[in-house]
DNA sequence: CTGAAAGCGCTTACAG
DNA sequence: CTGAAAGCGCTTACAG
């Protein structure tokens, strides 16, 4: 690679040279941020003729290096290569907090992990050097992450991972999903539960809308059978889902990616979700609000939730020790399958 | 004592001073990109020692500053607040990249463009500054940003974008996937199609898949109708397209979004697709390929295209200038839906 | 309002 | 094999 300079990219010495004034006079010419700074207008417009003419691009690492301003911060993201979009929510999640840190100028990079350098943190370049200001935990991270990070000392916000903290944590309401989900279904009229759900609780959620599934089933005091989905997401065999269904059951649905799943086998079978039997389901990103909008569900907005974990970052950068986490319910949009 | 950083991180001059050598000493020590470099094992051991007990971290842009190395590249993606997961295959391609860049030590960051950014690329910070080493467009991006990077002189890799060049493209052989598509209904006795695609054609995987669909239909005389989804990417009204239907029917679909929103439809409506109908979609990504196996579907799979266009900027930032550009065919799997 | 000096943390020449 | 010097491009004190 050439040097930087090298590369043809103008610097802000030639910018000053070509505006007649020095370095530290161009300079503060063009820092936006700072509107305070004394410089003459005639200045300023001189410096700013320079270095449109040349098209100047000030040198983020430089101005990161001598301002202590990187304005970078960090995805942590767990992402398998055998099972590529098992997290395919976050990405929805990295939007929103990306369209929360652009406004102030703080650039997201994405630090993929996966279960391997779970347990090889270090291997991991954004762990290992100085390179962002901050990251944010996106979903579920490995212990061996969590502990780095932890004994780092690095700032950190959790979004939506099983962190429970004062401070810091973008958390949501998943036992009252569950609930609500259920106790929708047993409204409509429904005189049994089926929960789907994977097998593995590796969330939070996954456990706790379970909970709040048999919450509502023993409140109202109707049997409730959990059938388990492994990695690809379906029942194996298909059948037993099949054999478990019917015009009074109510089918609870427990992620967007079972909520999939499930639509194509009923598709195959021919059986219409709200009269053929009950479907709900505990959690809705946009891609399955767009495309199921019939579905009745729990949305949970994650582009805003990734806004808001943008804000705890915002002023955790600015130098707010410990802004307050918050708790976020979904919201039930009763559709037409339950 | 050598002076503590502000940050509260250890410097190398620390390291140096603990380890009793010298700071430049210390620096080719912790070289490990340069194994060539004459250290004495005793000496690099003792740096070694010293930076593990400090819990020394090096700062990146003080390196990438000196040492003409930012191993830093942006993914321009386009995300309109009005219509997230349009672009939702997206996560699937950068999921592709870093996997490609992170074994060669290179971060990726996230570069949410959007429609109105198109008008104004000045002010996104990554084109804005010199922060970045290259780019990769990913699919379909605002004609200004276009012009911008032609402009900058900045490294660039097109994946999966309208742009065909010799050099620094990966792209799709689109044509193909939708002639596929409809050649597979009618193999299997569908007597005429119906192609369901969205009315803005704004990338070009969309415009080459309806010529392929129609190319098949006059090469087989078969008559075909094109059907337009809106933003929500539903037929207005969904009736049109259940009118359309039938079992000497083929339904083409042109993207995984329209593919999902029809299961839905055709599950309310109890039609089973294979038996009263047939259907072909003309891409998949992950997210399809795992929810609806049984879909007779073109796979694309953009985790691999990810990790060609990584292996492309490598080559870029190892100096290269031209690394020759790849078309890639999808392959056709046959389901049971056709 | 403007400029000379210092230095952010590191690596790359160049001497020993 | 190791060290003193220079400098990447910029901003932040401090003087005028």
């Amino acid at each position: 690679m050439p040097p930087i300079a090298a590369s043809g990219q103008p610097t802000l010495r030639e910018v000053a040279a070509r505006a007649g004034v020095s370095l530290i006079t161009a300079s503060r010419a063009l820092a936006a941020d700072k509107p305070g700074l004394p410089v003459r207008p005639a200045t300023r417009a001189a410096v700013q003729r320079a270095a449109d003419e040349l098209g100047y691009r000030p040198n983020a690492m430089a101005r990161a290096m001598r301002g202590r301003r990187h304005d970078q911060v960090g995805a942590l993201v767990v992402n398998n290569p055998g099972a590529r979009l098992t997290n395919l929510a976050a990405y929805e999640y990295l939007l929103g907090l990306n369209a929360g840190l652009e406004p102030h100028g703080i650039t997201l990079s994405l630090v993929r992990l996966t279960d391997l350098d779970g347990h090889h943190p270090e291997r991991v370049r954004a762990l290992r050097e100085q390179l962002l200001d901050a990251f944010v935990a996106v979903s579920h991270l490995p212990a061996s992450v969590v502990e780095r990070l932890d004994a780092s000392g690095d700032r950190v916000v959790w979004l939506d991972t099983d962190r429970r903290a004062a401070s810091g944590c973008i958390a949501r309401d998943e036992a009252a999903a569950g609930r609500l989900a259920a106790e929708t279904l047993l409204a409509r009229g429904r005189r049994r539960l089926v929960l789907l759900r994977p097998a593995k609780l590796d969330h939070y959620s996954l456990a706790e809308r379970a909970r709040g599934v048999a919450a509502a089933a023993a409140a109202a005091g109707v049997p409730l059978v959990e059938l388990l989905t492994g990695p690809g997401y379906v029942t194996d065999p298909p059948e037993r889902l099949r054999a478990a269904l019917g015009a009074d059951a109510g089918l609870v649905l427990s992620t967007p990616t079972v909520a999939l799943r499930t639509l194509a086998l009923l598709a195959g079978w021919g059986l219409v979700p709200g009269r053929d039997l009950g479907v709900a389901c505990c959690d809705a990103d946009d891609l399955l609000v767009n495309g199921w909008p019939e579905l009745t569900r729990i949305e949970n907005p994650r582009h805003g939730l990734g806004e808001r974990a943008a804000a705890l970052l915002v002023r955790l950068l600015a130098g707010e020790a410990a802004p307050a986490s918050e708790t976020v319910a979904g919201v039930l949009v009763p559709g037409t399958t339950a």
